[in-house]
DNA sequence: CTGAAAGCGCTTACAG
DNA sequence: CTGAAAGCGCTTACAG
């Protein structure tokens, strides 16, 4: 094998500089107390062998050590479970890392519950990736974390008006953008009414879809009549009630949209009214039911983000922050899956 | 801040065992030259403790070292180039692995070339990424590094018959299936033709893809009459030409799909001939090109493979190879993605 | 302002 | 078969 050059490392610089490593280690990372001639004597011999530390030197010899709090909601759509089952796994990988993790599980509908959790959390952990509500009370708490010097990322929901480090997760109208127009297009030249159902209209993200569905039905497709929007508060059952009645209520429902969790009592209402072949419906998050759907040509599209990449870069991206490295942008960047039939993973 | 309890090092496994530090070891990383008795004594206390080792201290210490080679074809499509930049990018971030890698660029429509790059790179590196050409010599080629205990994975264009480790990239037919849904439920009850422009027909990738998009059209669009497949080796020029001849020849032409690369001489024919609008395209690959054209919506839909997804992956999946560590299964599934105008990142 | 030395958690010759 | 000691590349008190 042939040999390749070895990287430089302090004890080369020091040498080349003439200075011990505790000096370079000084200038190299900016700390106090060195003269100004030998900063420079030493700079120069840093950039001319082109120093890089080796990060797992570094970690090891600074004996770094984080602890970091995932808070997701109670109660357990499949989204929910399979982003838990996730995030589980990057504790895991964290681990290697020298972090410990927690996953700890809040009702996130009730905004005085979850800001108390997060108050809670104060002086107990570095990092904290946390499904939020945006909610006056949960803001301030979320601020009151990064106040105390704690980096908050918040994961899949967003509070865009706090002071959290960065949103993991997608941009909610962008996918209610994208659900309209294959909508629109899957319909074609038919006109009627499309029924909306989402979970509850107080989350951020549901509204937020909602709108950039609203958004491109209003200017694109004028043929088709969006109808008010239903709650179905994330539940089969109600969701399932909801559907039955847009279908006999309105003859001419041609789509359904479903904002939220709750994609199983729709298809069953499809099925049951014999409709599920000629109204599009399309819905979010890849689940194993919504796979089913799509296979059985239930539905016609689910718009997904994937989980484990949400929960593995809120890992990476608290990481970076913690020890102060830089994140891979594009990495981190959370996809508007769409999924049909043919490009199931 | 509250101490979380420290994870156990072989120190403290070596005292609760109570043997040196070299035996614990020697037991751990099942080296021989230890009694039964020691052995059982000492995994007793490794799993008592619930021992992890450290990754970087051990990676450390070892003093790891390894290089890897990345083979792109020549030559500048819009993809090629971005994924040469994400492997340069991932280079970077296998130096703080302690690896050193290296971007090789052959012509890789030439088997023989090919070959005898890949063949020159035994004792050379200890891990290889190639763009590979699925060709017996190439074969042979990537069987020998294999043989000689190189680890290879083959990136975006696989070799399936092949002793290569991993393929890194999407399932074209697959992909080709799910481009053909997107023509057919776009072109909603129209009927007409498809004209298909490909690249190459002797690359596999492209290959599957028609397969897959006619085998969708086949069985569920029998409205839509897919022409003979046209080949314009990646070129905007030939494309254009192409893609002219075809909305001349066909007035009922109501569908393009490009197979390959020359997303742009297409375009210029749609737009030049007052067809942008009606004439269903859909192709390969994001780039600065097919998303503007998605954008003013000349293209209905781009299917992609991440460049930048693929080269992490790639160097994630050669460094846990070569380290023996196991990877994330999950994480290194390449998606295939649709694009539309709404969800670009 | 500068340097020698110990230490982070693990591995590797080398002795015994 | 087992252990003491040096070393990987860096950081951190501690002396001077």
């Amino acid at each position: 094998m042939i040999e390749h050059p070895r990287r430089p490392t302090l004890v080369d610089v020091a040498e080349h500089a003439k200075v011990s490593l505790a000096t370079v280690d000084r200038v190299f990372n900016r700390r106090p107390g060195v003269s100004a001639r030998t900063v420079e004597r030493v700079e120069r011999a840093l950039a001319k062998l082109g120093y890089r530390p080796d990060p797992a030197a570094v970690r090891l010899a600074r004996g770094i050590h984080f602890n970091f709090c995932f808070v997701l909601p109670t109660g357990s759509n499949s989204f929910m479970s399979e982003l838990a089952k996730q995030v589980e796994q990057s504790i895991a990988w964290l681990q290697d890392q020298n972090v410990t993790g927690e996953l700890i599980r809040v009702d996130v509908f009730d905004p005085q519950v979850l800001a108390e959790a997060l108050r809670g959390l104060v002086g107990r952990c570095h990092g904290v990736a946390v499904v939020a509500l945006d909610h006056p009370v949960v803001r301030d708490a979320v601020d009151e974390l990064v106040r105390s010097g704690i980096h908050v990322v918040t994961l899949v929901s967003d509070i865009p008006g706090s002071k959290r480090h960065r949103f993991i997760g997608i941009d909610n109208s962008a996918a209610g953008r994208t659900a309209a127009t294959l909508m629109g297009r899957f319909i074609g030249p038919r006109t009627g009414k499309i029924g909306l159902i989402a979970g509850s209209l107080i989350l951020r993200d549901h509204a937020e879809r909602l709108f950039g569905f609203q958004q491109v039905i209003g200017s694109e497709f004028l043929a088709l009549a969006p109808l008010p929007p239903l709650q179905g508060h994330d539940s089969a059952r109600q969701c399932r009630l909801l559907a039955e009645k847009l279908l006999r209520d309105h003859k001419d429902l041609v789509g359904i949209y479903s904002i939220g969790a709750g994609n199983r009592g729709i298809a069953d209402a499809l099925v049951e009214l014999g409709r599920a072949h000629d109204v599009v419906f399309i819905g979010h998050e890849l689940t194993e039911f919504s796979r089913r759907y799509l296979i059985q040509g239930i539905m016609d599209a689910v718009i997904n983000q994937d989980p484990g990449h949400e929960a593995r870069s809120a890992s990476r991206v608290l990481l970076a922050q913690c020890s102060g490295q830089q994140m891979i942008v594009d990495q981190e960047r959370i996809r508007i899956d769409i999924f049909l039939r043919d490009n199931l993973p």
